[in-house]
DNA sequence: GCTATAGATGTAATAATATAACATTTGCAA
DNA sequence: TTGCAAATGTTATATTATTACATCTATAGC
C-alpha cells in the first residue's frame, strides 16, 4: 500500500494537494468497465452525474447536482437527477449519506458492498472504510440477536485528521 | 436480566403482548426525573410529542406527530413539532433514526448517550442497542485514523427474529 | 403582588428534499 | 423495419424542515 495519499488504508481522507483528476478518472473507468460486465447502459447524463459527484470528496446533494446539470443541460429536473442517483446507488457506483441527504462517489465500485463513512464537519469531505471488523461485530451482534442483518448505515462524524491538526 | 420481553439484552425487540404502557410510562417517569434534575421544562407539548412517540416502538415521522397532535390541539404546525423534537432530541429523551427520517423514543434517557438501532423491515419496529463492542470497534478504527470522533450514527435494517420466525 | 425578562408557543410563509404520473424519445433485438 | 423496453422529458405534487416575526407565559427579583 502506498503513502501517496489515497490508497493507504490508514490515511483514507485524500491529502489537500493529490491529484484529485487521478481519483475521478480512476473511478469512472471502473465504473465503465463494470457497466460493460453487467450489461448496463452508462447513458451520458448517468455519467455525467457520476463525474459531477466525483468532483471532490465532498458528499453532494441531489438539488446542487440539479443546478450545476442544468449549466449544461436546460431540461434536467427533479426526476432527471434522482434517476440517475437511483441507477448509480442502485449499482453500487455511490453511496448516499443518509445523515446528510448526500451522496458520495464509491472508492471501490467494482463490486457492490456496503461500506463505513467518516464524515468531517469541519472540511466536509468524506472517506469511506470497507473495515471488516465493523462489518463483523455488526454481524455477530445481529446473530445473537437472531436479527437478519440486510443493510448496515454507518456514518461517523468528527473532524479529520487534517483539519484536527489545522486547528492546532 | 429478565426475560420478560423488554429487558433482556439480547432480546431488544419487545414481544407482541409486552405491556407496552409500562414501557412508556417507565420512559416517561425518567424523562420527568431528568428534566427535574436537570432544571428543565417539560412542558405539556413536549410531554405530549413524546408520549406520542412512545405509543409504539416503531419510529414515528414528523408529520404523522403533527396530524395526531392537531387532534386535540389545534394551533399545532410543524414548528410546534419540530421545536418539541428538537429539544426532546437535544435532551437525549428521544433519538432521530437518520434513514427513515423518524424519531424514537430513548430507551436508557437518564443519561444522554449514542445508540445503535436494529430496524425490522417487515413489522417496523426499531430496537436500540447501546452495544460497548460496536462503540469501541468505532472509536479504535477512528483513532487509528486519527479522526476525532463525534457523532456515531449505526442504523442496521434487516429482518427482527420474531418476523424471521413468522415467515418461517 | 408587580414587572422585566427569557423561554416557549403561535402563525405565516417558504425552503429543501423527493416522488408520481404520463408523454415522448431512443437504443436495440427480432 | 418495426416493435418493445428502457431512458428521458414534463408537469405536478408529496414530504420533510426551517425562517422570521408576533404573542404568550412562567418566574425571578423587586
Ligand atoms: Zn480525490
Ligand atoms: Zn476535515
Ligand atoms: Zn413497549
Ligand atoms: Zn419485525
Amino acid at each position: 500500500m502506498t503513502h501517496d495519499g489515497r490508497n493507504d488504508v490508514l490515511r483514507p481522507f485524500p491529502d489537500q494537494r493529490h491529484d484529485h483528476d487521478a481519483c475521478r478518472s480512476e473511478a469512472l473507468a471502473q465504473v465503465v468497465a463494470a457497466c460493460a460486465e453487467r450489461g448496463l447502459r452508462l447513458t451520458p447524463l448517468r455519467r455525467r452525474v457520476l463525474e459531477l459527484i466525483w468532483s471532490s470528496h465532498t458528499p453532494v446533494k441531489a438539488y446542487d447536482l440539479l443546478d450545476r446539470l442544468r449549466r449544461e443541460h436546460a431540461a434536467a429536473a427533479p426526476p432527471t437527477v434522482y434517476r440517475a442517483l437511483e441507477f448509480l446507488v442502485e449499482q453500487g457506483f455511490i453511496h448516499r449519506i443518509e445523515s446528510l441527504n448526500a451522496y458520495i462517489g464509491c472508492s471501490e465500485p467494482e463490486q457492490a458492498h456496503q461500506g463505513q463513512f467518516l464524515i468531517c464537519d469541519s472540511c466536509g469531505d468524506a472517506a469511506e472504510l470497507s473495515d471488516p471488523d465493523i462489518a463483523a461485530v455488526l454481524r455477530r451482534k445481529a446473530e445473537m440477536l437472531g436479527f437478519q442483518l440486510d443493510v448496515c448505515t454507518v456514518e461517523l462524524k468528527g473532524r479529520c485528521a487534517r483539519c484536527e491538526t489545522a486547528a492546532g
